[in-house]
DNA sequence: TCTAATTACTACTCAAGGGTAGCATTTAAC
DNA sequence: GTTAAATGCTACCCTTGAGTAGTAATTAGA
């Protein structure tokens, strides 16, 4: 459930490019328009490349676009491209929690947990731009 | 809502504690029964002994007792011990999030925010004990 | 063909959290 | 008083994530 700073970049970097899903966003523009460290984000756009989630293209103009569904962009699948996550995963003991062995604060984490678990697993790129303009 | 493994460890050990709160518990005990390293566990100690959570005895047969009624120690009075947090910052852009500029996840961030607020902010160590025995 | 604008790659620095080590101080019991 | 078992303090090491720097490779257009 830890998003590093990473991650979160780029969730809004692949929210701003979800709102012009044709426009094809060099790195600097990006960069600008986010308050990201260029060389930070280039880095960002290198691994999110080589998942399958957006392209590149090299060379004068180049940049990058969203080549997949919105709809099919879940914000886990964001996290997964950074973080090997395990979100069942209990936030006390790092294990997770089975029915021998619970944590203490298992029972009332749980809702929490789930709340999260939700958000995580079922939101998707589509609906992050339709629920709010920036 | 990033808990360190400190604060982790802090939850556990009070919680191991406020099962029996009137034992005493030297450092070498809880870091045995509870498998966090004995240095580590005993710079967690002073620091939990600098808050008004627990008080500690010196010199031979000294240890620690929780010397705070369970029902008034909220998880969140353990993470204050050890990190600055500010629960109202939004996930994705660490800054708080108002009606002007909200970020993109904002609206659909609610609800498991407002689940962990509420753990956080709500659950006492009375009710960790008792809604479940290891 | 040359140039400017771009991605791609490798290597580095810095700060903070997790964890270790040693020693000083305190105190109960003999 | 001496000793053993505690806490308390200071300083250090290691790893990782955040961020920087330089340069090679690619490509559109003049």
């Amino acid at each position: 459930m830890q998003l590093t700073t990473t991650t979160k970049y780029a969730i809004q970097i692949l929210g701003l490019m979800a709102k012009n899903k044709l426009t094809r966003y060099s790195s600097r523009q990006l960069s600008e328009e986010l308050s990201i460290p260029y060389k930070y984000l280039t880095k960002i756009m290198t691994k999110l490349t080589k998942s399958d989630i957006i392209s590149s293209t090299k060379g004068k103009y180049g940049g990058f676009n969203i080549i997949k569904e919105l709809k099919d962009i879940k914000i886990i699948d964001i996290i997964i491209v950074f973080d090997d996550i395990d979100n069942k995963k209990c936030i006390l003991l790092d294990m997770a929690c089975d029915h021998e062995q619970k944590c203490i604060v298992h029972d009332k984490w749980e809702k929490p947990r789930c709340a999260i678990d939700d958000f995580f697993t079922n939101t998707t790129l589509l609906e992050l731009i339709n629920s709010k303009e920036v």
